[in-house]
DNA sequence: AGCTGTACCTGCAGGC
DNA sequence: TGCCTGCAGGTACAGC
């Protein structure tokens, strides 16, 4: 699922392959993916068609491709969305990871497409059209809803500091905190189940109950699974790819996300699942206290 | 205000 | 084989 790693794994790929090149057309199959301050698609594309972009950035699990026109592409893939950028010679790799699609692109789930200088292109694929792409003023981009309220985030501004107000303020069960992109930003099901099983917590516990000590090793261990998931290009455990196509590797190393049944890596007994706030939740109840 | 539950979608696994 | 059901999860929003 896509979370603070694989969004920056792509953003990563982006901003190598996008910045300095020029928007020449755009096509859009699925016209409520891509929006913007008119009504009229033709007048939203005008905003950006003949643009450089000049930059990507990364807020939360949200991406921002800004353009040297005063306008911005904020893009939100939430579970299914896909990115992929391609010319004359990264095509083989996309092909690699999108067999399931036929190994071509366009394919059915592409919702629109990106004709750029140089023969390039780039493709949006959506399998459940969660996502979203929206053209906005570079200077509104934070007055989006979703970049309005999005939290502090872990290797930007969430100090171990802050994460301690943070949970001590929560009366809400610790990993349905964790999860909330208002409270923290860039966390999602997989990286809350891993970091909370590092950190030996049960995801039950009320957040404002954990001790000083349990938080601290808790925004560690967060941190510390984060940092794997980046170092491995992301979690593909179902439809991620990074900027070229190609599946990331921290879907091998999963502690507990996705576990149930299986021996628990720390002390042996058995992965349970349950659910908490409607979400798939996965943890040692021998070893997370 | 703050929390919970559900909608948004589609593919896929499992049961019969 | 094929139909049906439930599940997957990020965010927005209705409702308590």
């Amino acid at each position: 699922m896509p979370e603070l790693p694989e969004v920056e794994t792509i953003r990563l790929g982006l901003q190598k392959y996008l910045v300095g090149k020029t928007i020449v057309d755009v096509e859009v199959g699925l016209a409520k993916i891509l929006t913007g301050p008119s009504a009229s698609l033709r007048v939203n594309l005008q905003h950006i068609i003949g643009s450089k972009i000049v930059k990507i950035q990364r807020f939360g699990k949200g991406l921002v491709i800004d353009l040297d026109n005063g306008y911005s592409i904020a893009v939100h893939i939430k579970l299914t969305g896909q990115l992929i950028y391609q010319d004359s010679h990264t095509k083989f790799a996309a092909k690699l990871a999108l067999q399931k699609t036929g190994g071509q692109l366009p394919n059915k789930f592409t919702h629109v497409i990106f004709r750029l200088s140089q023969e390039a292109k780039l493709f949006y694929n959506d399998i459940r059209q969660f996502g979203w792409l929206k053209i906005v003023k570079t200077d509104d981009i934070q007055k989006l809803p979703f970049f309005k309220d999005l939290g502090p985030e872990p290797f930007k501004d969430l100090t171990q500091q802050l994460f301690s107000s943070i949970v001590r303020k929560g009366n809400i069960p610790i990993k349905v905190l964790l999860l909330d992109q208002k409270r923290i930003g860039g966390i999602g099901n997989i990286y809350s189940n891993d970091g909370l099983f590092d950190a030996m917590i049960d995801p039950r516990r009320k957040a404002k109950d954990l001790s000083e000590e349990e938080t601290k090793r808790l925004y560690h261990s967060l941190l510390k699974v984060l940092k794997k998931g980046l170092e491995t290009g992301g979690a593909s455990e179902i439809n991620f790819v990074n900027a070229l196509g190609e599946e990331g590797g921290y879907q091998k190393y999963f502690l507990a996300y996705g576990q149930d049944g299986k021996k628990c890596k720390r002390c042996g007994s058995t992965i349970k699942k349950i659910k908490l706030a409607g979400r798939g939740t996965y943890f040692c109840p021998k070893c997370q206290k």
